[in-house]
RNA sequence: GGGUGUGUAGUUCAGUGGUAGAACGCUACGUUGACAUCGUAGAGGUCAUAAGUUCAAUUCUUAUCACACCCA
């Protein structure tokens, strides 16, 4: 019989609108009356998914799976967040191409067309999570600008405020030049890279000295308000207090004395920019020395720069300056240097820290309380060494800078009147009173802060703020704490200890019970995949091509804790053959009129290898459970795998054959409902980790009519081992043994697997003679045997084998090369010696024999005797071989 | 500079205080009515290096080396 091949572009769609349209990835309510929930990290709205989000969710995915099926009420929360700077950036890089500007629109306008920008082509990524099997309730997806989820930003915004954890500020922050907005200390990465160091003579007043500077970046100069020297420093001690001229720039500074200055690097005088050094600027403070800034927002010099220079770009003011100070003899020389740069993630150019007003939360305040829970283990990471993480950066916290100079994202919800004072509430009604009561009978006029929040401020309040608060809902108590949290180590600072601020700040309980920290996924040279490095594996192209469960259970089973995955198409090409391998197997069943029927009772379950087969599921079932309870998805994927294509496809399904070819009606009768029952189990099993095959095999099989339900909301077997099938389930285990060895010898014989042999005994061999009697038929089919002649036939094209420690014979018909044979044997022989050796070595050492648990000194002294015998055996069968 | 992680078969990775495992790859044989996207059999490892603890170390400790990442 012909069979079609397993279609995953069409089956995966058929399943995936299934499953949709009859609400099945809904939470429903259940017995146990326990609930589960996870919220998605929201993708940004401007994002594609990449082979990260491809990991990221199928691990999601597992435990959304697995728990639904273990009875558990089951949400997983999706939604995108609106990526403040980088949707304002595709939007207008849109509208450039229509050759409309940003500001000429206005702010109001050019949010009109943000908006219309993301109903179109902000679901991009949430359809390409439903391709990926993800069951999230898709009825439920949110946004961090959807007026539920602006309205808690706003309330937080204002209670923090109102308790002081919010405040505006002047002070030196990271200043992107190109987006001209501020960013988090986070959002800045420090980026090794080729610098010059120019040394600069800096000439003091009304004298010969020089004193020479170091420094990467002249064109500060322009700021310089002080040059430092170490207070220990011996060559400096007379200079202290004197005054030096700025060359070019021609303005007197004073020399001072501050720990910052070391006397090991450079020359040990640096100079000192309050302005434009986030260490100067502390420096600045100490001694409060004067602030010059002498950047524009748009990282051009200002007016307080040299005249000539107003105007031009930091670097072109740098390169015309190091060309005045060699005219003018000052430039002393320059050393080409690495060191750290600092650039803007989403810009990726050199950042500039800048003296502004900004809004910050008081972290440090709030870092509190995730730090006690953490600590107490209400909330923990696995693997747990990212707890050091988390509290290493915890305690070095820094304020949180939260407002941005952009259009795109939550306004802030401060008003200011005609004299700046500020009047922050929910709404500008509110406000109004506020400043009513502050302005007493004065007029005023209230205007909203332009700024921004950073998105990272509502992503913070994503597990709660997703099921309604500050409303109370069902679904808050319901579902609040979650479960747990599934996310890249990458943004632990970013999101993770954000939310457990927030979380823990306005709701009694953690936002989350346990956080799954997974790693980065690589190319399988270990590279991070890049679009510059052209390595960057499409993950929807793979589900194109090998089917979304391929990639899943690739992704899954090679996330191993504290690993990087290093993904290759290798490795899906396999996984994709081990569908392949259940869909042939499921043909078999086919072919054989296999099929479920009611009232199985496994008790009643007779034959053997059923027995074997059950009980050894029964192992399976349990290994991947705990697996997945512990996180081990790599190991709960193996498992499983292991389980179905060795035991079930390998053995178990090759030893029903001779039962099918028998014409025993009650043993065909049941091998035939125990196969089905079987797989059945084995697609629960692999359901989390290969959805959409799984759920349509056991749609095309009618499995539902069987078990009432469509595998995704059916139960997770739950069945337990029944001893009274341990004594087949070591037979069988037997036979197996005895079957590979006969298929081995034949195969080092270089005899053909065709030839069929006789089995005779060579000696009493109490436990194969009934073992190899009472399965005669199976033995001869699977194993290739003629059959048994009791008593062995002396014949130089018979050999003896050892099975089970017992000795038996195998006599062929042709001729056969036994001597190829005794060679192996003994190489065999003289392994055993050395363990037999090493074995008695242990076994006079008096402190082993003293020491060593009685269990494992007993054990060393049984399989001493027993390897003596099989060498015993082993050596007369060598001598019988001539 | 500080921190974290990793080093086990050709490759990617599990694992364990007492006989070292898997997948893929490789070799040989094989189309026997589920499956060549396959089957059967096999080869392949001083568990990075060194010292220590221990009756016993691949496993624990320390140091060293290599690689990766994070923070400054």
């Amino acid at each position: 019989m012909e069979f079609k091949k397993y279609n995953h572009l069409e089956e995966e769609k058929k399943i995936s609108d299934f499953w949709i349209k009859k609400g099945l990835f809904k939470p429903k309510k259940t017995k146990i009356k326990k609930s589960f929930s996870i919220v998605i990290p929201p993708p940004n709205v401007t994002g594609r998914l990449h082979m990260g989000h491809a990991l990221n969710n199928s691990l999601q995915d597992v435990l959304v799976r697995f728990n639904r099926m273990k009875g558990f009420e089951t949400l997983w929360q999706p939604g995108t967040d609106h990526a403040g700077i980088a949707t304002q950036a595709v939007v207008e890089k849109n509208l450039e191409i229509e050759g409309i500007k940003k500001n000429d629109l206005g702010r109001d306008k050019f949010i009109e067309k943000v908006w219309e920008w993301k109903e179109k082509s902000g679901g991009i990524i949430l359809d390409q999570l439903k391709k990926l099997g993800c069951s999230c309730d898709w009825s439920r997806t949110r946004f961090t600008m959807d007026k539920d989820l602006s309205k808690a930003v706003i309330k937080v915004f204002v209670d923090l405020y109102n308790n002081k954890l919010i405040y505006k500020d002047k002070k030196l922050v990271n200043w992107d030049t190109q987006l001209q907005t501020a960013i988090s200390d986070l959002e800045v990465v420090q980026k090794e890279v080729q610098s010059q160091l120019y040394y600069i003579d800096y000439q003091l007043e009304n004298s010969d000295t020089k004193i020479t500077i170091a420094t990467t970046r002249p064109e500060t100069m322009m700021g310089d308000t002080a040059v430092a020297v170490n207070p220990k420093d011996d060559r400096y001690l007379n200079l202290i207090g004197k005054n030096v001229k700025i060359p070019v720039v021609n303005r007197t500074i004073q020399i001072i004395a501050d720990r910052y200055a070391d006397p090991q690097q450079g020359s040990g005088a640096v100079k000192i920019t309050p302005a434009h050094d986030f260490n100067d600027y502390e420096v600045g403070k100490r001694n409060k020395l004067q602030i010059i800034n002498i950047f524009e927002k748009d990282g051009k010099i200002n007016k307080n720069g040299i005249k000539k220079y107003v105007g031009l770009d930091r670097f072109e003011a740098r390169k015309l300056l190091i060309r005045q100070l060699k005219d003018e003899g000052k430039l002393v020389k320059i050393e080409t240097i690495k060191n750290k740069v600092p650039y803007g993630d989403r810009s990726n150019t050199v950042i500039e820290p800048l003296l502004t007003e900004q809004w910050f939360v008081d972290a440090k305040k709030l870092s509190k309380k995730p730090m006690k829970i953490v600590n107490d283990g209400k909330t923990s990471f696995f693997p747990k060494n990212w707890t050091k993480t988390f509290f290493l950066w915890m305690k070095n916290i820094e304020p949180w800078c939260i407002s941005r100079q952009i259009w795109w994202g939550h306004r802030i919800p401060a008003w200011y009147d005609n004299n700046n004072n500020i009047f922050v509430a929910e709404n500008e009604g509110d406000a109004f009173n506020l400043a009513k009561k502050k302005n007493k009978n004065k007029k005023f006029i209230l205007k909203q802060e332009t700024d921004v929040l950073d998105t990272w401020f509502s992503s913070a309040l994503w597990p709660f703020a997703t099921l309604g608060w500050p409303r109370k809902t069902k679904e808050l108590s319901k579902f609040y704490p979650t479960s747990v949290l599934v996310t890249g180590f990458d943004i632990i600072f970013f999101w993770v200890a954000r939310m457990l601020m927030m979380g823990n700040y306005f709701h009694k309980n953690t936002p989350f019970h346990k956080v799954y920290v997974h790693a980065l996924v690589r190319d399988e040279k270990g590279q991070k995949m890049s679009k510059s490095k052209g390595n960057v594996i499409d993950p929807l192209e793979l589900i194109d091509q090998y089917g979304a469960d391929s990639l899943r259970f690739t992704l899954i089973s090679m996330a191993s804790p504290g690993r990087d995955v290093k993904l290759s198409k290798d490795r899906v090409t396999g996984n994709r053959n081990f569908i392949t391998k259940i869909w042939s197997a499921n043909n078999f069943l086919k072919i054989n009129n296999c099929k479920l029927i009611k009232n199985i009772n496994i008790q009643s379950i007779k034959l053997p290898i059923n027995q074997w087969i059950f009980n050894e599921f029964i192992k399976v079932q349990n290994l991947v459970s705990k697996n997945i309870e512990i996180f081990r998805f790599d190991e709960a994927a193996k498992h499983a795998y292991q389980f179905t294509w060795h035991s079930y496809c390998d053995w178990y399904l090759e030893f029903l054959k001779p039962i099918f070819n028998s014409k025993n009606k009650a043993e065909i009768k049941e091998a035939r409902a125990f196969s089905s029952f079987m797989l059945a189990n084995i697609l629960k099993i692999l359901h989390p980790f290969i959805p959409f095959f799984s759920e349509s095999v056991w749609s095309k099989n009618n499995y539902k009519t069987f078990f009432k339900e469509n595998l995704i909301s059916s139960s997770w077997p739950n069945y337990k081992n029944l001893s009274k099938f341990n004594k087949n389930q070591i037979d069988i285990n037997n036979l197996i043994e005895l079957i590979s060895s006969i298929r081995s010898t034949k195969a080092e014989l270089k005899i053909t697997p065709k030839l069929y042999c006789d089995i005779s005994f060579s000696e009493k061999s109490k436990k194969l003679h009934k073992l190899i009697n009472n399965n005669l038929n199976l033995i001869k089919q699977v194993g290739r045997i003629n059959g048994v002649i009791e008593n062995k036939i002396d014949d130089k094209n018979t050999i003896d084998i050892l099975v089970l420690k017992e000795k038996i014979s195998l006599g062929f018909s042709e001729d056969v090369n036994l001597a190829s044979q005794k060679e192996r044997i003994l190489s065999k022989i003289e392994s055993i010696n050395k363990q037999i050796f090493n074995l008695n070595n242990k076994l006079n050492n008096k402190a082993y024999v003293k020491n060593a648990p009685k269990e494992i000194v007993q054990n060393d002294k049984k399989l001493t005797k027993e390897l003596t015998i099989e060498e015993e055996k082993l050596r007369s069968i060598v001598a019988s071989i001539n």
